[in-house]
DNA sequence: CGTGATCCCG
């Protein structure tokens, strides 16, 4: 009974030996299946010995089991049962062999494995033992290794046998060698409407979304005429993390033309597309499909609902859900108050934080991205000190570079230039242009010329081709009157042929995406749109509005031409969403860069005098004007 | 006694 010490509640196997034992199947068999710990399981190996069961050869498969490949396995005490084992079978040589394929110190120790299963007088490898030893391989970049071990597998005859080939497809792209991967499936004996010739496909998709060739990718998964949902959902995925957005949004229309239904992980790896859009009306609709389609709505789709509500302007939504959620997960927690400093809600931010540590939930330092992102856009400079101080000292959590450009970005736009300056000095990485961009933007507000000046030259350094560099270089430039400087960057410019990032703003009416650049002329209702605008210009004009033409005079406009900024995109989407919806409907506009000052009082005005509320997503955050005024409280 | 492809916040 000293054995039962450490685990009271759970009931052990009878330790006699007497009639129990006539019974066909070995009740530690069972026990062991259901095994939960390692103290327990060493218990019950130990009973095995004792008793004899472990001369069964399922006893001692099972045991060998759990010490592999479970979740407390411990491969070391696996290898020495599998070394005491006299005439181990072939289902206890794979167990071993997949335990060291999945291991990250020593995958390769499976190929060792391996090379001693294939002496003569030993059971021969079958099917089960090809994939681990694949796995092993791709985990250690074995590509020799690899090569040799096909040629085993299909001289034993396995060339068709699904799981032997989709898992060295996977080998093949991991290892970056496409053509021996399509050669493969070239070459497949595999049923064309098979699930695993699907499956062999998928992992080629991957492979060349990997290598950045998404037409490859595309044309692929085109030429398949037994696409699963699974194929579906990884193209739909791929597109996402490419940051094609339309083109995954477009892939989930068309697979629904298809036939094919949208199942649980098509919705999570929709939404973050449908997010970065900020395409609203299509979010709702994937929320009520996971509704009438019995599609549980469980921390991980909730997390991601919670997260395309907040970006796509509706936080009241985002936070109405978010209270029916699950709440152990802090992934729950970073994208309601992700959403939250969007919006420029710094306290509730703070508040749903707080509300967070009560609930005993660890944050993240994306927890932190969040909050600290809320006191920048709010300027809280004193709280956003303290978190990211409580980050370093409360949770142990090392700050990211993400975290010093929230910090910065705060200080230098509450005008704290030398302190921001300092932080950059001192911090434990090297800063990257981001961190520059923060302090040089901020430079030109708050007229700090030599904080600016050597902002610039790290600047240009780090970025020495990036488009919005140039920009922010030439506007400071042009800040401090200092012309000689801002003609050298605009030659370097032409030089160098580096290009502004061309402003584009989109709309959503009757779900479709209206898109519109700089002085854009292709819409078909262009000509309407630019009465409307000369209309609202006018109607602004009487109320005293006089457009600021300084960033265009000063050549330092963040647009992509010098043009009129009556023609900025923001402008010409919300004109189409004036003339293309009903009176009193809110209008939601997302722009690739900053909101500039003349758009921002323009909208402002335009709220007031034509009774709309124009929500407006910008490269950082949200703009909610009312009324003739702005959530951000012309802070931004 | 058993193996494959899709999945939320930066």
């Amino acid at each position: 009974m000293l054995l039962l010490a450490s685990s009271p509640t759970l009931t052990l196997p009878s330790l006699s030996t007497s009639s129990s034992s006539s019974s066909s199947s070995p009740p530690t068999l069972l026990v062991l299946r259901n095994c939960k710990s390692f103290n327990y399981f060493r218990q019950l190996h130990a009973i095995a010995i004792k008793t004899g069961q472990i001369t069964d050869p399922l006893v001692a498969a099972e045991v060998l089991r759990f010490a592999a490949i479970s979740s407390g396995r411990d491969l070391s005490y696996a290898l020495k049962i599998f070394d005491e084992m006299p005439e181990p079978n072939i289902f206890s040589w794979n167990t071993i062999i997949r335990a060291f394929s999945e291991s990250d110190e020593t995958p390769l120790h499976a190929v060792h494995i391996y090379i001693r299963l294939l002496h003569n007088d030993l059971p021969k490898p079958n099917q089960y033992s090809y994939p681990s030893l694949f796995k092993a391989c791709a985990r250690d970049s074995a590509i020799e290794e690899g090569r040799q071990i096909h040629c085993h597998a299909m001289k034993l005859g396995f060339f068709k046998d699904g799981f032997v080939l989709t898992n060295l497809a996977r080998l093949y792209t991991l290892c970056g060698r496409m053509e021996d991967a399509r050669k493969l499936v070239k070459r497949s004996f595999l049923q064309p409407g098979s699930e695993a010739n699907a499956v062999l496909h998928n992992i080629l998709i991957d492979g060349y979304c990997r290598l950045g060739m998404i037409s490859n990718a595309r044309q692929l998964f085109d030429e398949m005429n037994f696409k699963s949902v699974i194929s579906w959902n990884g193209m739909i995925s791929r597109y996402t993390e490419m940051g094609l957005f339309k083109e995954a949004v477009d892939v989930f229309y068309v697979m629904q033309v298809d036939g094919v239904s949208p199942n649980y992980v098509t919705l999570v790896g929709v939404l973050p597309a449908i997010s970065r859009l900020g395409a609203l009306g299509l979010g709702k609709l994937v929320h009520s499909y996971a509704a009438k389609n019995e599609i549980e709505v469980d921390d991980v789709l909730g997390s991601a609902l919670v997260d395309m509500y907040g970006k796509c302007g509706s936080i009241e939504e985002a936070i109405h859900l978010f209270e029916a959620l699950p709440k152990e997960n802090p992934v729950t927690w970073s994208s309601l108050i992700g959403g939250l400093a969007l919006h420029g809600q710094a306290h509730d931010a703070i508040h749903y934080f707080h509300m967070m540590e009560q609930a005993g939930v660890i944050p993240s330092d994306v927890v932190f991205l969040g909050v600290l992102n809320a006191c920048s856009h709010a300027g809280l400079v004193d709280e956003g000190k303290v978190y990211f101080n409580r980050m370093v000292t409360n949770y142990g959590l090392k700050p990211r570079i993400e975290h010093y450009g929230c910090m910065v970005d705060m200080l230098s736009r509450a005008g704290l230039l030398e302190e921001a300056e300092e932080l950059v000095n001192n911090m434990s990485m090297k800063p990257d242009d981001v961190i520059y961009k923060a302090l040089l933007s901020a430079c030109r507000i708050h007229d700090k010329p030599e904080v600016g000046v050597r902002a610039a030259k790290h600047l240009l350094q780090l970025a020495p081709a990036a488009g919005d560099c140039h920009v922010l270089l030439s506007n400071f430039y042009a800040s401090l009157g200092d012309w000689e400087a801002v003609a050298e960057v605009r030659l370097r410019m032409k030089k160098l042929d580096i290009r502004k990032n061309p402003g584009c703003s989109w709309i959503a009416v009757d779900g479709r995406i209206n898109e519109f650049f700089v002085e854009d002329y292709s819409h078909p209702r262009t000509r309407e749109i630019h009465l409307m605008l000369e209309e609202m210009a006018g109607k602004l004009n009487e109320e005293g509005y006089v457009s600021d033409n300084t960033g265009v005079l000063l050549k330092i406009d963040e647009e992509e031409k010098d043009s009129m900024v009556l023609y900025h995109s923001e402008k010409i989407a919300v004109a189409f969403g004036l003339i293309s919806t009903k009176p009193g409907m809110p209008l939601r506009v997302i722009k690739n860069l900053r909101v500039c000052g003349d758009c921002h009082e323009f909208l402002k005005l335009v709220s007031k005098l034509y009774g709309r509320r124009i929500i407006v997503r910008d490269r950082s955050r949200f703009h909610h004007f009312e009324n003739g005024c702005c959530s951000c409280k012309d802070y931004w």
